[in-house]
DNA sequence: TTGTAGGCGTTATCAT
DNA sequence: ATGATAACGCCTACAA
C-alpha cells in the first residue's frame, strides 16, 4: 500500500505538503504541486479514506435501509439513490431489513460504527425511534413521521385515483385486496380507496387481506375469486398481487377487463409485460430515491431543507386491465 | 461519542485491558472482566469500527458488484450474498456497474480505499483485469475466468434443457433470442441451445438479436413475429423476453403453448404469476450468491476452496408455456 | 494479570 | 510556502 509518505519522500516534500495539496487546501507553490501530482500519478496513490475517515470522524458512506430488495419496487428506489450519490462520491451500505426492528437496530448500530454520515430508510413503522436521536441526518423513504424528513408517493391521492378510475369505467362489484396496514403507505392506499369507494351510491366494496410478496400472491387470488366471484373490479394492493389476480382471473375464464377491472401499485416496470397489460397507479420509485439522496446530501452539507416533507405525485396508467372509452 | 478511554476511566483500568476482555485476546482476571463488561454496557460503547479498520489494516465490509440491481434477476442473488455475510457480522458495499468498465474500476478503487475485505463481483467480461491484482479475495459470481475463484450455473445445461425441452415436445421452427454475446453466461446458454438444436433433423432453427432490459424487450417480441410468423417454439435468453414475447404471441392470437412455445431464463418470480406461467430455466440465484459468499469467507479465513470453481445446476422448470403430456 | 507506548494513514495547527 | 507534530480511536508488543 502507498501512502502519503511516499509520495512525500517522492515529491521531496513533507506529508503535510502532500495534503495540503490533494485536498486544495492551504497553500502551495506551483512548482512543489507539480511534483506533488507528478508523485501521486507515478504511484498510484489513492488516500486511505479510513485514516481520513477516522480523523475527520467521517466518511463517504451512506446507508440505505430497505424492507427488502426482493420487492420489485426496491430495485429501482436503489438505484435512483446509488446514482445520485455515486455521481457525489458516496458510497452505499445497503440492508436489508425484512421490517424487523431487530435487524434494522443492528444495521444503524454499524453504520454507525463505520462512521457513516448518514441514512436513507425505508423503515417500517414503529421503528422510528430508532432513528431518533442517532446524531446524524436521516431521510425517511416511501415513509413517514412527524419528526424526520421524509420523501414519499402521494398515498393518499393513489388510492383515490385507483378507486375512481374503477368506478368511472363502471365496476360496481369491488374488492379491495388490503396489504399490510402496519405499513404505513399500504394502509393509507387502502384507506383512501375505501373511503372513496364508501361514499359512492350503488358502490358494493369488499375487503381481503394479502401479503405483498409473491409468496403470498397466489393464494390470495384464490381466495378472492372464491369469496367474491361476483367481482367485477379489483384494487391490488401492489402489482405482485395485482399480477396474481390477473393470472387468475384469466384462468377462469374471466374477459379482462370486459368483466373484471384490476388495477394494480407501483407500476413495477414488468406490469408493461403482462397480458393484458396491467393498469397500475404509478410510483416514482426512482426519482424518489434521487430525491432522498438529494436531501440526505443537503443535510450533510448543511444547507437547509426547503421542505421537510417531499410528497411525489402517483398517476394511474391507463393500460389494458382497465376499460377503454368511457 | 464514547471511546475505549471512557470504557478504560469508568472501569477503573487501562485502555489495553479493555480492549483485551473485549476481543478476548490476551488474560484477563475475571473480576476485571466483569468490570469492564459492566463499564461496556452502562457507556452503551461500541468500538469504532474504522479505528479498528486503520489499525488492523482490514475491514468488515465486502465489496459487490453488479451489472444492475433493476435487472429482477440480480435482487435474489443479491440477498443469497447479504443474507450469508449479515449473519456472519459483515457488511456490503453495492455497486452497480451497468457493466462499464470504468465504473467498476471506481467502484473497485474506493472499496480498497475503504479497506474492505473482499469482493464479489458479478462483472461483465474483459473486465477481469481489474481484479487480477488487487491483492484481496475476489469471487467471481455468474461468470468464469481462469485464474479467479467463480460460482455460476451450468449455462451449457441450460441452453440444452431448453433447447431439449422444446424439440421433445414438438416444437420445429424455432427462434433463439439471443441477448448480448459479450456477457459469458448468455453467449453459453445460447450456443448451447443453438448446437443441439442445429444436430438436430427436421428442425429449422433462427436465431434474433434482443437485450436483456424491460426497455428492448417489446421491440424485440415484435420484430420476432415479424420476420418469423410461422415460429412455433422461442428460447429466450432471458424471463424478461420471454414474458414480451408471450405478451406479444398472446396479442396476436397464438395459442400457447399449442401453436407457440416458449422458454425464459432465470426463473425469476414473476414467471409463476404470467398467465400461461411461464416455462423457464431456473438458475439458483439466491443459492449462487450465498455459495459465492461462502467462498469469500473462507478465502478471507485462509481455508483452501475444495474447488475453484462451484458450478451449480439448472434446471427446467415445466409451467405452462409448454406442451403436456409427451 | 495489567499498563505504557508506539503506530495504523491522514489532517490540521502552529511554527518557521 | 513549507515542515514538524499532535491528534483521530484502536490494538498489540513489551515491560512490569
Amino acid at each position: 500500500m502507498v501512502t502519503i509518505r511516499d509520495v512525500a519522500k517522492e515529491a521531496g516534500v513533507s506529508v503535510a505538503t502532500v495534503s495540503r495539496v490533494i485536498n486544495g487546501s492551504g497553500y502551495a507553490h506551483i512548482d512543489t504541486k507539480k511534483a506533488v501530482d507528478l508523485a501521486v500519478s507515478k504511484l498510484q496513490y489513492k488516500p486511505n479514506e479510513v485514516a481520513r475517515s477516522l480523523y475527520k470522524r467521517k466518511s463517504k458512506l451512506i446507508g440505505l435501509i430497505l424492507p427488502d430488495i426482493t420487492n420489485p419496487f426496491f430495485p429501482e428506489l436503489s438505484r435512483g439513490v446509488e446514482d445520485y450519490l455515486q455521481r457525489r462520491g458516496y458510497r452505499l451500505i445497503i440492508g436489508n431489513s425484512d421490517g424487523k426492528q431487530e435487524k434494522e437496530r443492528e444495521y444503524i448500530n454499524t453504520f454507525s460504527q463505520n462512521n457513516i454520515i448518514g441514512i436513507i430508510a425505508s423503515t417500517s413503522e414503529y421503528n422510528d425511534r430508532n432513528y431518533k436521536d442517532l446524531n446524524m441526518p436521516v431521510v425517511l423513504l416511501d415513509r413517514t413521521t412527524e419528526d424526520l424528513p421524509a420523501v414519499y408517493a402521494d398515498q393518499h391521492a393513489g388510492g383515490e385515483l385507483a378507486a375512481a378510475a374503477l368506478m368511472e369505467r363502471g365496476s360496481k362489484e369491488i374488492v379491495i385486496v388490503r396489504g399490510p396496514i402496519t405499513i404505513k403507505p399500504v394502509r393509507e392506499r387502502y384507506q383512501s380507496a375505501l373511503e372513496l369507494l364508501q361514499n359512492t351510491e350503488g358502490v358494493n366494496v369488499q375487503v381481503l387481506d394479502s401479503t405483498l410478496s409473491f409468496q403470498g400472491a397466489k393464494s390470495c387470488a384464490k381466495e378472492l375469486f372464491d369469496k367474491y366471484p361476483k367481482t367485477d373490479g379489483v384494487i391490488a394492493c401492489n402489482d405482485i398481487v395485482a399480477s396474481a389476480i390477473l393470472q387468475e382471473g384469466l384462468r377462469l375464464g374471466r374477459l379482462i377487463p370486459e368483466d373484471l377491472q384490476i388495477i394494480g401499485y407501483d407500476d413495477i416496470p414488468m406490469c408493461a409485460l403482462l397480458y393484458p397489460a396491467l393498469s397500475t397507479i404509478r410510483q416514482p420509485a426512482y426519482e424518489m430515491g434521487e430525491v432522498a439522496a438529494e436531501s440526505l446530501i443537503k443535510m450533510i452539507n448543511k444547507e437547509p431543507l426547503t421542505e421537510q416533507h417531499i410528497k411525489l405525485d402517483v398517476a394511474f396508467i391507463d393500460r389494458q386491465t382497465t376499460r377503454k372509452g368511457m
